[in-house]
DNA sequence: CACATAGTTCAAGCCTGCTTGAACTTCAAG
DNA sequence: CTTGAAGTTCAAGCAGGCTTGAACTATGTG
């Protein structure tokens, strides 16, 4: 390998790399665990925490507590080799499947959350008889989370979505209070 | 209004715009940008800067930059009202228009930057005689980036979205190889 | 034009959350 | 059982981004 070969591969494996860590970290999780899962991703060989810590530049601490977590989500896997001692880490390559479980248990409950608190305070205004535009806007609000959700439910679980459904979330107010009262529970 | 209520008022009011910021911040933008306008759209007349400085305890600098902000974005309208000096803001209330303006300017062109950078990874890998292994796992995650683009952008449109063609993504690498034939362009 | 209030700017400080690295614990090999 | 490499922990430090507030600019009013 001649060294402007060895440039360009810098390069494509680097890129690569920070753009995995953008994606995750536009998930909310962290930059380096993209890169790190990137970085396996990207060699046909697992590799060690030393070489981890080596080829990405982090410290062992780092390395120690990515791989932790990593390891709790099920995106790589911890093999040993015969007289080697150190464990050896291989991404996991089902990128659908692997996604799926990840964003299910974070994001789908991160919006059911919301969705809660809008519920709650809806009935709040309204036993407060507070103005009926402001209970209406909390509905609307409220319906737009439950439609965010489901587009990721069925987003993650990869069947069929109609989002034209979701977006049926801002019709005229009258059918939105119709939808609610017949949505509401408690 | 007893003591009661005007705890019960506070608190639904605040969690709502607790729940909003905490939406906003997930999309990637600023907590308190989500918090000044769910502010706005759970009261009925428009407001001063100095009352959203007052009402949500902030500083007149920080409300002078979100409502910029905002107000870039159109998810408010500025307002002026005959003898009264100070502009008036009250809420951009089409939450479809709204949410699907602002996430196509700027997740999308996420999105569609780390779909290219995956491109040029995948020509310069190839170019080099990298592993093909390592080809494809570039393309699958190439194009998963496009599926989440397309996801979204039926999402933010509106339109009708089939989500198994986006999964089918994760199909066995011939057919990956085949649908990437097909689909590359330049 | 002068005044006073509204609005903007930005350097400094603050806050949060990530990273470091040294001390500690675990564990396979001999 | 001993040894030393591998792995973990966590307090302290660091970095980046948000907020503050004082100085400055703009603008409506008389």
């Amino acid at each position: 390998m001649n060294f402007l070969e060895h440039a360009v591969e810098l390069d494509w494996r680097h890129s690569t790399i920070e753009a995995v860590g953008d994606v995750i970290e536009f998930w909310g999780f962290k930059r380096n665990q993209g890169r790190v899962w990137a970085h396996l991703y990207l060699s046909t060989s697992p590799k060690s925490a030393a070489e981890l810590q080596d080829e990405l530049g982090m410290s062992k601490g780092a390395v120690s507590m990515l791989l932790r977590d990593l390891e709790y989500w099920r995106v790589l896997k911890k093999t040993r080799i015969p007289n080697r001692r150190a464990w050896l880490y291989s991404p996991e390559t089902n990128l659908k499947e692997m996604i799926g479980r990840v964003l299910r248990e974070r994001e789908l409950h991160f919006i059911s959350e919301v969705s809660e608190t809008l519920k709650k305070a809806e009935a709040d205004a309204k036993a407060e008889g507070v103005d009926p535009i402001i209970v209406s806007r909390l509905t609307k609000m409220r319906i737009f989370a439950d439609g965010m959700k489901k587009a990721m439910d069925l987003f993650i679980t990869g069947a069929q979505l109609d989002l034209r459904s979701v977006m049926d979330v801002f019709r005229p107010t009258k059918a939105i209070v119709a939808h609610f009262k017949t949505k509401r529970r408690k």
